[in-house]
DNA sequence: CCGCTACTATGACAGCCGTCATAGGTGTCG
DNA sequence: CGACACCTATGACGGCTGTCATAGTAGCGG
């Protein structure tokens, strides 16, 4: 879980997202990340020229593309998929997390945009990115499950929005409440879209 | 809107949250809150001597009780309160601020808990008590229109929850789309919760 | 062997940080 | 007048930050 990636240089981006996301991008320092990599010093001012504007860039492009893919990975397991049992997928991700390791850890890419969105254009754009590709994710999987096109996009919004949020709160309140909150809350109304591509016509009913 | 307080005590705990939302807790040095706040820097250490934990968490407090007031404010003008509609006014209040001044700030309550939460335990603590005093304001809003009681809580929960994670994204794609698509997909729900007080409940969701 | 590239090591730099020590005002009360 | 509380002013300190300059090593093709 510290360090597993295989080249050095991943293994800095690794880091980043991990050190940022417990203690924010202004209070991760460099020489920590290259210390957590097990890497060397050296090699940071080697693979990132950029300084430390390009690790958390990359840091955050990493997550937008972890969420993504989880998201992928929680479709192929779901044995009946369904957009709240997606999203109760997704939610039990975190409260598995903070119930085994402790409240420690957010989300990176809510971080970088905490810390930087003002102040940093780039920073701002790849946190912009990594919400993008996660959404797209989400809405991708919603189509798949027969949700209307047009309400993929805004649901997606949603689900990512409503546990991001979740997330801040159990944070401070050392307590998943709001996680298992809205996950309950929202499954039915995720389900119910869901259903109203083949209720209200009965002759279209049954793609694919 | 700059300084605005009575005392220069009262300006640095606002001009601290102004600056907080905007950069961070890590990037907010108290010298800038001191000439933020037009505040001699030699106050610091006198109206604070616990330091910039002190200071962040009365920023924290005051953030807490100022949105848990504007909840009770809006409840007040609003003609017909329904729930769908407050929520609506406070997403509003937050599109509106973008439109007109750009995306510089977020919530300092959820700055705080991202930079904090970790490793200051009593920053941690205002964050909680911060949302706990949010949400209990929404919520007795909630039952004052009818929700059901046991109902009341979980809602608040996922409406500032779907707000804090709908500014994140608003701040990272500089549009005010995922404050508008969460407004309009939750307001409906939350309508009909209130609706629900005779009616039968949702369908319950399966817990384990 | 040379030359070249990829990577590492290390020390220094200026700058900001939060904090503290010390002293100076300014008022009011006795 | 002195005494005392409240507030302000200012400089210094050690520590950490990101960045840079410089030198070094390893490996490989020739």
């Amino acid at each position: 879980m510290t360090v597993s990636g295989r080249g050095p240089r991943e293994r800095m981006v690794f880091s980043a997202a991990q050190l940022i996301r417990r203690d924010g991008v202004g209070s991760t320092g460099m020489r920590s990340v290259a210390v957590h990599a097990q890497a060397p010093r050296g090699s940071l001012q080697h693979y990132f020229p950029g300084g430390k504007e390009q690790l958390v860039d990359e840091a955050v492009g990493w997550a937008g593309r972890y969420a993504a893919g989880r998201v992928a990975r929680f479709m192929a397991a779901l044995p009946e998929p369904t957009p709240g049992g997606l999203f109760d997928r997704m939610v039990r991700q975190w409260t598995e997390e903070y119930e085994r390791q402790g409240f420690g850890g957010g989300c990176p890419v809510a971080a970088a945009t905490v810390d930087r969105a003002a102040s940093v254009e780039s920073t701002r754009g790849a946190a912009s990115a990594a919400f993008a590709e996660w959404t797209g994710a989400v809405a991708r999987a919603l189509a798949d499950m027969g949700v209307p096109a047009d309400r993929c996009e805004p649901l997606a919004t949603l689900m990512i929005g409503s546990l991001e949020g979740a997330i801040l709160i159990a944070r401070a309140e050392r307590s998943v409440r709001a996680l298992t909150t809205v996950s309950r809350e929202l499954g039915p109304v995720l389900d119910a879209a869901a259903g109203e591509s083949v209720r209200p016509r009965p002759k279209g009913a049954a793609d694919e």
